[in-house]
DNA sequence: CGACCGATCGTCT
DNA sequence: GACGATCGGTCGA
């Protein structure tokens, strides 16, 4: 297991670290408990001229200035009141690139995974959806501006990467306020895994 | 199945 | 004061 470091995430191709985080491992350990996931779905959000992205057209609040931060950093943000949803800020500092982590297949720390959800058994909704991947893995506001290169919560690699031809490109969900944005191919999906959210 | 709807609150206007 | 980068339950066919 290979922790990705800084040189991953600062790259400028928003589209590419997308695709690339497809296969790897999430790992958080908070208070000891470890809890692990494949990625297996991603939508990315490409800054400034992105519709859907928070940061469309500079905006700049309290809740976005994490997205300037360096890439390796997590933006973690309520939503609907209920879910909290993990983001990975990408690119260098002050370029509000991110990329949402919508699904992954859980691994390590199942037990803990149940618990945090209230679930009984670990079907594929354990982990599908950006709202329960937060869940299961114990994700909350108070992350939002951590670094990913330090010990709380991380991405790692076990060497495994998807076949090319498993890898699928399709609209983002829940985007349709953004106009013709909503319809760029900037979610990707590991094809057939069952934890990929959507029908 | 699909459509609809309620939950619930921080953030922005 | 309105509204989400959602989820899961319910209802009807």
């Amino acid at each position: 297991m290979i922790k990705l470091e800084q040189g991953f995430y600062n790259r400028a191709d928003v589209l590419k670290i997308a695709r690339e985080l497809l296969g790897k491992v999430l790992i958080t350990k908070f208070d000891g408990i470890v809890t692990s996931g494949r990625i297996v779905e991603v939508e990315a959000y490409a800054g400034v001229k992105d519709k859907a992205s928070h940061a469309y057209g500079g905006r700049h609040t309290n809740r976005t200035s994490v997205m300037y931060y360096p890439g390796g950093t997590a933006y973690v943000y309520l939503c609907y009141g209920i879910h909290h949803l993990f983001n990975i800020v990408t690119n260098t500092k002050d370029i509000p690139h991110a990329i949402l982590v919508r699904a992954v297949e859980p691994m390590e720390g199942i037990p803990a995974m149940l618990e945090r959800t209230g679930k009984k058994k670990p079907d594929y909704t354990l982990t599908k959806g950006p709202g329960n991947v937060s869940k299961a893995l114990g994700i909350g506001t108070k992350h939002t501006g951590g670094s990913l290169l330090q010990d709380e919560i991380i991405i790692a690699s076990d060497g495994f990467v998807p076949k090319k031809e498993d890898i699928v490109a399709t609209p983002r969900i829940g985007v349709d306020y953004a106009g013709e944005d909503a319809l760029l191919p900037y979610r990707f999906i590991i094809k057939g895994n069952k934890y990929v959210s959507g029908k």
